[in-house]
DNA sequence: TTCAGTTACTGAACACTGTGTAGCAACTGT
DNA sequence: ACAGTTGCTACACAGTGTTCAGTAACTGAA
């Protein structure tokens, strides 16, 4: 093996590529059709004409394999919410924060199983890797949330900034990159934004594991309510064209 | 077998229900211990000495056994809110409403086993039931939080009435219960009792999963604020004595 | 007390699962 | 053309839910 790595990938490093990228992508289909329990290297070798051993030859183990998926779904999650965000305006704070929560539902209903892949218990006693099983993607997204509460910190400050938080209250990490990217915004601003974080995740949650669907037919309603209502706490509702659609 | 049934129950039916229990009470211990994945027939048979088969005389299938586990998890949990939020006067509705908020989150983090047996994917493969695994202690959760939203509704009724709420959109059980226990509430507040439901979970899901403790050091205080500023946001933020503890 | 009937449980089997290891065969660079 | 690396198969092991024939224990009545 040489040292210096090749720019240009050599037919075996290519061929392993393509074979590595076919299991994710068989894993991920087999996920979206029977639930993250369908991702069984058998039934994956199975789909591929392989062994179930072979597959071990590209990830150490199953949970490496899951560990894997989970940063590629987070990614995809991520790359649609900022995407969503970004065909807003950056004045239009509220619309830009409504926008990026709308996604985040819409992600979620066109991909459930990818949902209770990153948010739940994914697979038969998978345990995520010490720090996360994501956390570039974590990353990515708590640091877009945080920048979508640090525009509309203007209008929220009035009334969210009570709580008493403190800095040594968060993550260092977090921290340093809040602090590097918004050097204005205080520690309760962090704490907003992990709320409303948190405001977003429940109501989907519960709908996507099935608990919202035996009480109300209209979950897109209900969830567009609470984003409204959201904003409205945040002192950014006029923003937003119209209350209601 | 005799078609009336015996008042005291015969030796053969105490010995019955005493071996049920212990399957159900090794099951929670096994959950307990190394999560809802661990329990196994096998796993539950080798504590009790006995063989996996001899479980389906008092289980059809282990779903079957999951799913009254749920059940009895789910009681649980309600019993544990419901007594939090009787302990306050009834006069305090603001109180009444943090009280059960708190006790839920407490309720999690004392079980998140629990929790994700009620809130997530279980177990390997697991289904549901039509109907949700545990809809009677589901809709005891839900009348008591419609309940605290009901008390709440005089200072929320100004903010929260917008949305465009209709009767139709909700379940047409949970609107009979409603209309029958409280027939001046209308549809807004049964939406809105949702949501509050939604914000109770969001912040716990994320933290039982794992997803909050690698942002702040302090959920516990997290949550709170959330809960205050619901309050906050519904009116009766001055009903609670204090601020944040 | 004896005896049939019911019930509880065992033990083995089947089809799965993840995970290792030994060996073979094909591809690679020299 | 020849080593060396590597991708893969085949098999084994331990675990899972589930079924089923057979056995042992307990139950109620003669």
């Amino acid at each position: 093996m040489s040292i210096v790595k090749e720019v240009v990938l050599s037919r075996r490093e290519r061929l392993r590529a393509e074979t590595s990228h076919e299991i994710k992508a068989i894993a991920l289909k087999l996920m979206a059709e029977g639930g993250p329990d369908a991702i069984s290297l058998r039934a994956i070798a199975r789909e591929m004409g392989m062994t179930a051993g072979a597959i071990y030859g590209y990830f150490a183990t199953r949970d490496d394999l899951i560990t894997t998926l989970i940063s590629d779904v987070y990614s995809d999650l991520v790359d649609t919410v900022e995407a969503a965000r970004d065909s807003k305006q950056v004045s239009d704070a509220g619309g830009r924060l409504l926008a990026w929560g709308e996604a985040f539902r819409e992600w979620a209903i066109t991909n459930p199983q990818g949902f209770r892949l990153i948010y739940g218990d994914p697979v038969n006693g998978y345990e995520p890797p010490e720090g996360g099983a994501a956390p570039e993607a974590a990353h990515r997204a708590c640091v877009g949330l945080t920048g979508l509460v640090a525009a509309v910190w203007p209008y929220a400050e009035r009334t969210q900034s009570n709580g008493d938080h403190r800095w040594p209250d968060f993550d260092p990490a977090l921290v340093a990159v809040v602090r590097k990217s918004f050097p204005e915004l205080p520690a309760a601003a962090v704490a907003l934004s992990l709320r409303v974080w948190g405001r977003m995740h429940g109501l989907v949650a519960l709908e996507i594991y099935g608990h919202l669907g035996s009480q109300t037919q209209k979950p897109a309603k209900l969830y567009r309510a609470e984003m409204l209502d959201l904003l409205a706490a945040l002192g950014v509702a006029d923003a937003v064209n119209g209350r209601a659609r």
